[in-house]
DNA sequence: AGTATATTATGACTTACAGTCAATTACTAA
DNA sequence: TTAGTAATTGACTGTAAGTCATAATATACT
């Protein structure tokens, strides 16, 4: 029966086609005043078409935000690949996750606004959130593999289990970015001139500083260490 | 002219008994369920009124989470009256804002769509939204004081400025209690039964990471790279 | 007091858009 | 060819945010 098979790829093309117009007219504009019908416009179809293929505007951008992390789970899927230690993996996933936020700053809102959705929605019952719910447990779970290897090589402190641990790498550093795609944008209409921080490294520092509570070292009595080094500029 | 001040008064309190209606309303249902005429009738006022005291629906729950904000902001500063090095100061820190989030639950999700918001309108230009920015710095100030203590009685390793510093912490933990809350959420509706974390010990495990990370201490001889990159001042 | 003016409140109305569904068109199989 | 099925359409419905002409009420003035 090749028809039904056939059928089967020109649907999943065309849903792949709405979304890619959804995206290109998202993207342009914001999600709030892009509405179905400038979508449908846009795929060439009618707005009610769209809804055979998702069933309301949040599940047509849950699949957007699908796509997103996608490619963030095939960046972190590639770090894996290196051999390194697994601190340095923690710290290149961190750097990934990072860099992905600043190439595709549109799927990271996407990714947002979907989480805000879950506080105030009933997404939670859509199919379609929960493909992105596995692909996060996906994400994670590159991260608890990072950590275990962390373990076994010695770089990284044994007293927190790696599923905690992954979920904090991932919540924070995801808070940490949130952020700072909120201050770049709010930069960009000249907000907060009160104080200019170089944003970039401040992230950076974060998953520095992170990651030394991490490894497994001495705590000293700090006073004496630091007296000396007392006048640091930064 | 004692009459000015009496309706300047006046319009305050109505105003105040205008987010109180909105907060029984919401808060028993959802933001994305409630509406200004069921806000209204709970303030036994018409729905046109509303808009004589906030521009929109976004403005009214700006508000609310301003006032969320301030119940936030009293509990630091108290925190901060407690004379503790800085270290500890700011572990009492992330405690009460966990504690806050717990506490309040519905202040902290309006925090979290409004921030949501940020993203996709142009809450920007809301005098509201100008306000919950002050109110933030405020309470990112109270973190900055403490940064300052505890770099000057040592308990705070002395490579990065308070002002990043204090960026990082509010957005890291800001993270993790966004996660840990939705994951509650989650849990009530009898998702996420494949990994059953302790979450309350998740949040607190990071914040103790997050402040291993700050002491000022020295890495054992394996983790020698990263000693040598935590001590340059950025 | 009564009258003019300013302030505040109202709710019917407009507008916009998400989502639906009966009707239409395009395919498939016999 | 034709009966049957699947995909598509766009006019329609419902809802809710936000507006505005009108009304009610308070204040100031003579």
């Amino acid at each position: 029966m090749g028809i039904q098979e056939r059928k089967e790829r020109e649907r999943e093309t065309r849903r792949s086609m709405i979304i890619d117009a959804a995206e290109r007219v998202i993207f342009a504009n914001r999600i709030d005043t892009s509405t179905m019908e400038q979508i449908a416009e846009e795929a060439e179809l009618s707005k009610g078409t769209l809804y055979l293929y998702f069933k309301s505007k949040t599940d047509l951008y849950l699949a957007i935000q699908e796509r997103g992390m996608s490619i963030l789970a095939d960046k972190l899927a590639r770090v894996l690949g290196e051999k390194r230690k697994g601190i340095e993996l923690l710290k290149r996933f961190g750097e990934v996750y990072f860099d992905y936020a600043n190439q595709y700053p549109n799927y990271f809102n996407a990714e947002m606004f979907c989480r805000s959705h879950e506080f105030i929605e009933e997404v939670t019952a859509s199919e379609l959130f929960q493909c992105t719910r596995e692909k996060r447990i996906e994400i994670v779970n590159f991260l608890i593999r990072g950590i275990q290897i962390g373990l076994q090589d010695g770089s990284i402190r044994r007293d927190v289990k790696p599923e905690e641990l992954s979920l904090m790498l991932y919540a924070s550093l995801n808070g940490m970015i949130q952020v700072y795609m909120l201050r770049r944008q709010a930069e960009k209409h000249d907000l907060f001139p009160e104080v200019k921080l170089d944003l970039d490294h401040v992230v950076q520092d974060f998953i520095r500083i992170l990651l030394d509570g991490l490894s497994p070292h001495t705590l000293t009595d700090s006073q004496s260490v630091y007296a000396t080094q007392a006048l640091i500029p930064s």
